[in-house]
DNA sequence: GCCAACGTTGGC
DNA sequence: GCCAACGTTGGC
């Protein structure tokens, strides 16, 4: 069986936070309308590790870790009228937007915020650290993984 | 196929 | 609220 692989996934929390996901402990991870971060999205498997970052707050960080179960489908929202995400380019012929289902796993002890992402030896190459980088799904290698778990599971600082 | 205009993301 | 980054669109 080939390795798991590791991804950083953006969310708002006002729209879908961690805490979220822990209540209803799995969900559709939809409404990617990016072909690049689709494209990471086809490539997850199951059983990749998720880190889930919060953006769009005074501290942007990662909350926790989720877990891929379920690979890549064709995402119903964009044939949905009503859905924010509804692409009306796209049939279901040939759907152009995917989804996959996320578990969640864990919450870390204290949310690994990017500013200590960026300070932290080891992490400077991340996708996520690097200016200008809006994708909302994004690939993480096993080194990072290993070292953004132990910071969320210490005390920060 | 170029590129300006425009829209979106997301940190600050 | 601002604005940099950058993807997308559309005129030519």
């Amino acid at each position: 069986m080939a390795p798991r692989s590791f991804w950083l996934m953006k969310s708002e929390p006002s729209v879908f936070s961690l805490d979220d996901l822990a209540a209803r402990r799995s969900t559709s991870w939809d409404g990617v309308r990016n072909y690049q971060a689709r494209n990471f999205l086809r490539a997850c498997r199951e059983g990749d590790g998720v880190l889930f970052y919060h953006s769009g707050i005074d501290e942007p960080a990662v909350a926790g870790t989720a877990r891929v179960v379920r690979t890549a489908y064709p995402d119903p929202s964009q044939f949905d009228a009503r859905s924010p995400y509804h692409d009306p380019t796209s049939t279901a012929d040939t759907p152009r937007w995917d989804a996959v289902d996320l578990a969640f796993e864990a919450r870390f002890a204290r949310p690994v915020t990017l500013e200590r992402m960026r300070t932290t030896p080891g992490l400077e190459n991340m996708a996520v650290v690097r200016r200008g980088n809006r994708l909302s799904v994004m690939p993480v290698t096993p080194a990072e993984w290993k070292i953004v778990l132990s910071l969320g599971k210490r005390a920060a600082r």
